[in-house]
Order: structure tokens, then sequence, then C-alpha cells
RNA sequence: GGGGCUGUAGCUCAGCUGGUUAGAGUGCCGGUCUGUCACACCGGAGGUCGCGGGUUCGAGCCCCGUCAGCCCCGCCA
């Protein structure tokens, strides 16, 4: 399979039963022992690492005396027999460590230039900079744990494909070229060269374009779909990435869930984690409640608690506060008491940062009381809260916008410091009913907290005007061990309701016409009831590979500031180019 | 847009309270070596202390600005 005119077989597939085989080999030179008389080379590929050996016995002293010349990550063909080392001379830690290659010839095909960064690491080698990893990506990408992840998002790709497939979804692509999306992200624009002052966007994600085909019939759609997005970035946010992007027609939210984990189901297998079909369900006012946040991490038990009315008798100053629209909320901590008092100060400081007015804990000992607000609290206190021997409780107060977000990071914190052995290794869930709007932050009035092409919940609709805030929306996101996998939604296919929206979202008629009329004709031409979601691919290739971001599931990723190092992207335009498209630059002024 | 951390040899780092000639490991170059697998041993070269300005008798170290990378907040329908 691996063969081809120039070799035999990969380094990295040699094994005991090739002993006596001759074979030829291609790769790249990792690391090589010069013995004087006898030079080792460990030459690596995709698939691993093999030992060469160039030996007086079976190879002439021109060849011993090229062994000798190599330089490390040289490309580099050979020609030998494989052998079988003898038992004390084996490498465990190789997969190929019972063989090795005794080289007749050896040619130097790409000599290489001494790598600006190291290749083969030592054991507890640390790193390059990752700004030097980006700028060298090609020796970067030659690291083993690299080309092991960027295998596995192959793997994972056409694991997708199949599952889909077979679940009779069609994979169509829709434009990368598109039409500007109001609201969302930032669109990254294209100029138009034949039509002077007009751009086009690159997509945000094929949201519109998956429901044309819907309403054109094809009944069941997926693509793993490049999107762009130009906001600012995070170690797992990338401008450009790719979603596994579906959609179904006359599907309900439970056929979509269905669909999802299906696909899940078969992403995390291929990683090699049998995981169980059924995924536990809450709605995100239950997840707000306990966890504080709409991706909780369900391995782990730890929920917020409502302790208001236990803890209002206390006459607990810094919980006077606690009055209309505020409650005290907070974490009982099992076997917190090991928290140091140094933990506990670092923690107040992340509910400080998250908003919160800070932390007031107790500990308890037996009898024995501590913390911030202990003198305030009794044993029989601490046991209706259930907090018992060696426990501790954490809890803050305000209104639930402050809260959650706050013990929402103070139980992540907790969590790491205190490595409890989790419930289960695998935490699917699916958190439903997500509210329609949310306040806008700085006028406080209802804005769409989704798409716009969002359905609302059936039961909802008519308290659209009357009651924004209490109205659900057929939107569900999919949640690993606290990370958002995607999101999906039923849509909205009734053209007088979508027209509602936009008109929400304080669009003019006749922008909503000329921004989106395309899609209102299409509603209007025999819309089927149609939903779908979109998994965040690269999250969820980062997840199962194990990797600390994006950039390690990605071949060539950008930095945080948006820029590719190793080819200079963005870089000026040539003064010509921009003439050819109509655009004159504003420099940026202080 | 805001905050934090980092930037010293090709790479990874140390460099004390501001004080003589800026160090180590590794890589690289040269040499010895026939069973290594992070080979070993001997020798050598290698520095715009990110960049610009300032304070000081004197700055890798202090101050201001700036650039880059990473992390966080905002942002990400």
């Amino acid at each position: 399979m691996t063969r081809t005119s120039l070799r035999t077989h990969r380094c990295g597939q040699l094994r005991r039963e090739h002993a006596g085989e001759r074979v030829r080999l291609g790769g790249w030179v990792h690391r090589s022992r010069d013995l004087g008389g006898i030079v080792f080379i460990d030459l690596r590929d995709r698939d691993g690492i093999v030992q060469v050996c160039v030996g007086p016995a079976w190879a002439p002293a021109e060849l011993l005396a090229q062994a000798h010349a190599l330089k490390s990550e040289s490309v580099v063909t050979i020609e030998g027999e494989v052998v079988a080392r003898p038992p004390q001379g084996r490498n465990a830690e190789l997969a190929t460590g019972d063989v090795e290659v005794h080289a007749t010839a050896l040619q130097v095909v790409g000599p290489a230039e001494t790598p600006a960064i190291q290749v083969a690491r030592a054991k507890g080698e640390e790193l390059a900079a990752e700004e030097l990893r980006l700028k060298y990506r090609h020796l970067d990408l030659r690291r083993p744990e690299l080309q092991a992840n960027l295998i596995l998002r192959h793997r994972l790709l056409q694991r997708a494909r199949r599952a889909l497939s077979e679940l009779d979804f069609l994979e169509l692509e829709t434009p990368i070229l598109t039409k500007p999306t109001p609201e969302g992200a930032r669109d990254y624009l294209v100029p138009s060269r034949v039509h002077p002052g007009e751009f086009y966007a690159l997509p945000q994600s094929p949201q519109i374009y998956k429901q044309l085909l819907m309403v054109s019939g094809f009944d069941r759609y997926f693509q793993i779909a490049r999107c762009f997005r130009d906001e600012d970035l995070r170690y797992d946010r990338q401008p450009e990435f790719s979603q596994i992007d579906i959609e179904g027609s006359f599907v309900t939210q439970e056929d979509v869930i269905g669909f999802v984990e299906a696909v899940l189901v078969a992403l995390w297998d291929e990683a090699g984690h049998k995981i169980d079909r059924r995924f536990a369900r809450l709605t995100w006012r239950e997840a707000m409640e306990r966890y504080g946040t709409d991706k909780p991490d369900l391995r782990y038990d730890l929920p917020i608690a409502d302790w208001t009315s236990q803890v209002q008798p206390l006459a607990v100053p810094f919980f006077q506060s606690a009055t209309n629209g505020s409650r005290v909320r907070g974490i009982a901590v099992r076997g917190g008491g090991t928290l140091s008092r140094k933990d506990v100060d670092q923690l107040a400081e992340t509910a400080k940062t998250h908003g919160a007015p800070g932390l007031a804990w107790v500990k308890r000992q037996g009898e024995q009381l501590s913390g911030s607000v202990g003198k305030h609290f009794t044993a029989e206190a601490l046991g209706k809260i259930g907090v018992g021997d060696g426990d501790a409780a954490l809890m803050t107060v305000g209104p639930d916008r402050v809260t959650s977000p706050a013990l929402d990071k103070v139980r992540q914190e907790v969590i790491r410091r205190l490595a409890p052995q989790p419930k289960v290794a695998h935490a699917f869930c699916w958190v439903v009913d997500f509210p329609l709007f949310e306040p806008d932050p700085e006028s406080g009035k209802p804005v769409f907290a989704h798409h716009p092409f969002t359905s609302p919940h059936p039961a909802d609709v008519s308290k659209l005007d009357s009651d924004p805030f209490a109205c659900r929306a057929l939107h569900y996101d999919a949640v690993y061990n606290g990370n958002e996998l995607g999101s999906g939604s039923i849509r909205i296919t009734d053209p007088a309701i979508q027209r509602k929206v936009f008109a929400h979202l304080g669009l003019a008629p006749q922008e909503i016409d000329a921004r989106f009329g395309f899609l209102l004709t299409a509603l209007a031409a025999g819309a089927p009831p149609h939903g779908g979601f979109a998994v965040g691919f690269d999250r969820v290739a980062m997840l199962l590979a194990g990797a600390g971001s994006l950039r390690d599931v990605i071949a060539f990723p950008k930095t945080t500031a948006a820029r590719a190092l190793f080819e200079g992207a963005p870089a000026p335009a040539r003064p010509e180019d921009l003439a050819a498209l109509h655009i004159k630059v504003v420099p940026p002024h202080e």
C-alpha cells in the first residue's frame, strides 16, 4: 500500500516479521549516533522511526563516510536488509525496536541545513517557543505529536462523513464568496474587481445556504464547512475554522439531537472511546441554576445551591445586600477542608475578577468552624446546607447575572485545585430551552441570543412582545466536559415570522428585502419544517487529541493576533492591486 | 479596546541589591571511538540582552514608549 517506485515500506512499519527482507526506505534523519566504525541513524517518516545501521561488515567505506557526514533532518533513501536485533539490543520504546536495517546503499535526496528548531527532542526537553514553532511550521509539523494530531483529525473527518452518509445525508458545497451578514461577528470582506465599491463576505457559517437547500428539497445536508469570523482570538478560537454543518427537513429537535448524537458517538469511537448514546439533558435554566453556565462540566458534582433562606437568619454582614433580586448562592465542597488559606484567597480573587463582591467561606472540622464568616455559622446551619465534617462552603451574594458566572469560575477552580475523581470520563449533555432573547449589556433591552433564523418555542410565541425574556427558543447546545461542542436550532419557516424577527433586530423593511429577500422569497416558495446543527470540528479534534490549543490540530493556524507567521499574512497589497480593486488605504490615526 | 505574563547564543534557560570580560545545557563545527538508541570523551566557534528613548559615573537589570508571542476580560448572531 505504501510502496512507491522509490521505497518499499515506511520506516515505522517494519516489524519482526520483515526480518530477512531487503527494503528501500525514505525518511528524515531524526538523529544519528556516530561511533566511529559504525553509525546508527534513526530514520523517521509519518509512521514512525526505525534504526538504520551502517556497519563495516556490510557497508563499504564510502558509505560509512557518507553516514558520518549526514546532517539531521536531511531526507535520505536507503537500501538494506531488515535484521532482527539481538535480545539485549532491542529498544522497547520504538514500535520497530525489535529490528534494524543494515544499510548497503544510502542517498541524500534532500539535504537539510541545520534546522532552526529541533524536531528530535530528548526526554524532558522543552518545546521551542510557539512563535518559532509557527514561523518554522514545516519543521514543527514533523514532530510525531503534531503528525499524530493531524492524522487523528483526518480520521475524524472521514468518520463524520461516513456516519452522516450512512444516515442518508448529502454532502453539498456552498459558496465561500458570499454576502455580508448583519449582526453576529464581523465579516471578512473581499473586494470585487468588476463591481467597484462592492464586496463579498466570507461566510460566518453556511446558515442561509443550507436552509435554501432544505427549501429546494435536498432533505438532509451536511458539509465540513470552512467558516470565517473576524473577531479577537483565544486558544480555542481561530479566525477560520471548520464546522460539521448539518441540516434536515421534516425534523423536530429530537430528530436533530439523534443525528448529532450518532455523529459524536462515531467520532469518540474513532478516537477509541466507547460512549453511551443517551446524553444527559438539562434546560438552560437548570444549567444556569446548578452550574452558573450554559456549558456545565458534568464530570463532577459540586452543584451551586441557593442558600438565601438558610443564611438569612444568621445576620451575616456580607450577605446584607441579599435583598430584592439578589440571592446568596454557594457551593458545598466535600473535602474542602483541605483548601488552604491561600487557595481560598485565590478563589475569592477569581470570584472578584468575574464580578462578584467577594467570596464568603466556612470550613468545618468537627465542631470547629473557621473562615471569613465562620463565627456567624453553627454546625447545625452548615448541616442544613449540606456541609459536613471536613467540608467547606464557598458562597457569594448578588443578582444571578453576577453570581452565576463567578460561581461557575469558582467551581472550575475548586475542581482544578482539589482534582476530585471524575464520576465519568466523558460527560455529554444537551442544554435545551435556551432563551430567545438576552438583555443587551448596555441598554438591558432584549436582543436575540442566537442567529435570527432560530424559531421561537411555539408555546411562547404569544409572549414575544409582552414578555420577551420569558420566550424560549428551539435552540440546543451539545456540551462535553464543560466545552460547547456546537449548537443548533429549529428554523423559522414562516416568512411573516421571519420578517417580524428581522424587524426586532432593528432592520427597516426595505433593508430586510435587500439583505434577506432571497431567503424570504424561498421561504414563501414552499419550505419544509427544518432544523440543524453545527459541530465545532476543530474543537472536537483538539479535545480528542488532548491538545492544548486549536493551533495544535490545525496544520497552518493563525496567532492570537490573526497573523500567519510562516508565510507572513496579512501583508500590504501592491498599489496596482489596490487600484484594480478600487481601494484606497487610509492609515489609522491615533 | 483593556489587563497580565514572556522576550538574553541556532534552541531551552540562568543572570543576585544597577558594578569588572554576560553564563549553563543542548544544537552546530573539528577530533577520538565497532553496538549505540538523549552514545561517550576531548577541543572550538557562536551575543543588536526584541526595538527606540530616558534616568545614572555606570543599565541585561530601573523608568517611558513600541513590536511580537501567549493567557484573560470585552467581543465571538
